[in-house]
DNA sequence: ATATTTGACTAACGAACGTTAGTTAATAGA
DNA sequence: TCTATTAACTAACGTTCGTTAGTCAAATAT
């Protein structure tokens, strides 16, 4: 019973993953994700309540796993190096694994409607002072050069999230090349 | 004449900015961005053909004025270090002068139809191949690490264009600092 | 002074939107 | 076997969309 169920549902989220990314939200019309699932608009509403539920699905479950792969980092036994090589390893990593829902979590979540946009923002807010803190731990060892720690953070995000822009499916490059460069840019710059 | 027919539609275009920044294109209508003008819809096309026109005039004008500032570099009696310095302070420089058109540039150019689409992404390559060559040139010279060249390009990009979320027009950096900032983290790196 | 152009207005068009209601066949559980 | 649930369908709703037509007063040019 459960199966048929969530395989269509599952099936409905990637459609949407694809066409949100592709057109944005505001472009994309339940009659065309319905139609890219083989189905009419109105059967949707058996599997997901709107429009926006799809995106805060995508949206939160991004968030989620955002979380669940910076979590056992907090133990200390790494250096700050270490640390943040294996917090860009791990968000590399799970953008990779969701390329289309990375790109909907990056740009479309602009779309929520209260109260799930303050909850959405609150969420983001605390996983990039995860980073912070990482790089201020850096700082405060002497590992990390002393720079502006706003900016660091900004800039390294904005690097790691554009990995879904840089990822393609059957390039020779895998998740961990692009971190492992990436990582490499990141601490040691060009020269 | 054209006095008040210029302001005018510039005060349309700066609104359409804010709206297409801050809501998305598809989530914009011709009502909001009269409404926040101060007039009816239907007079909007007296001075624009169509709501993709308006789209257009933001996206290839800011087109321009990045390849007015990157230009003048070609002269090559800067070195590559210089040169590259050069261009993310011109690049900033343009961000920071046109934060919500920037956003519009960065994010909604996907909604343009062809063949704007495609004249728009071809400019948009050729700007990024002179970023591109310039970080060659100094890896060539030795001046920079023999790192992958489309993943630094890539990166650059990424950090360069974040910009308009970065600054703030109240706030305490200018374009300047923050340009220097970056260029000493994309050069030198964390350590 | 007269003629033309500009830029606003109101009204309305057809199309597409998100969503709901009501129905029905197939499936699963008792 | 009988019952309840699931997941699809068709049809339609009210709204909003981009856009056009037609009008008119003010500004500009001749």
């Amino acid at each position: 019973m459960a199966e048929i169920l969530l395989d269509r549902k599952q099936q409905i989220l990637l459609v949407a993953q694809n066409l949100f990314k592709t057109k944005g939200y505001g472009a994309s019309s339940m009659r065309d994700i319905a139609k890219e699932v083989g189905v009419e608009a109105a059967s949707l509403y058996n599997h997901f309540s709107s429009k926006e539920d799809l995106l805060r699905e995508i949206c939160f479950d991004m968030a989620e796993q955002f979380f669940d792969e910076i979590a056992p980092l907090e133990k200390k036994k790494f250096s700050a190096k270490q640390k943040l090589e294996k917090a860009i390893e791990n968000h590399v990593s799970v953008i990779v694994k969701n390329i289309d829902a990375s790109s909907v979590f990056f740009h479309e979540w602009k779309h929520l409607s209260e109260p799930h946009l303050s909850d959405f923002k609150t969420l983001r807010n605390k996983y990039e002072k995860k980073f912070t803190q990482i790089i201020n731990e850096g700082a405060e060892q002497k590992v990390f050069r002393n720079v502006d720690l706003k900016i660091v953070t900004f800039t390294i995000f904005s690097a790691l999230n554009a990995t879904y822009d840089l990822y393609k499916p059957n390039g020779k490059l895998n998740a961990k090349d692009i971190s492992k460069k990436l990582s490499d840019i990141i601490i040691n710059g060009l020269k």
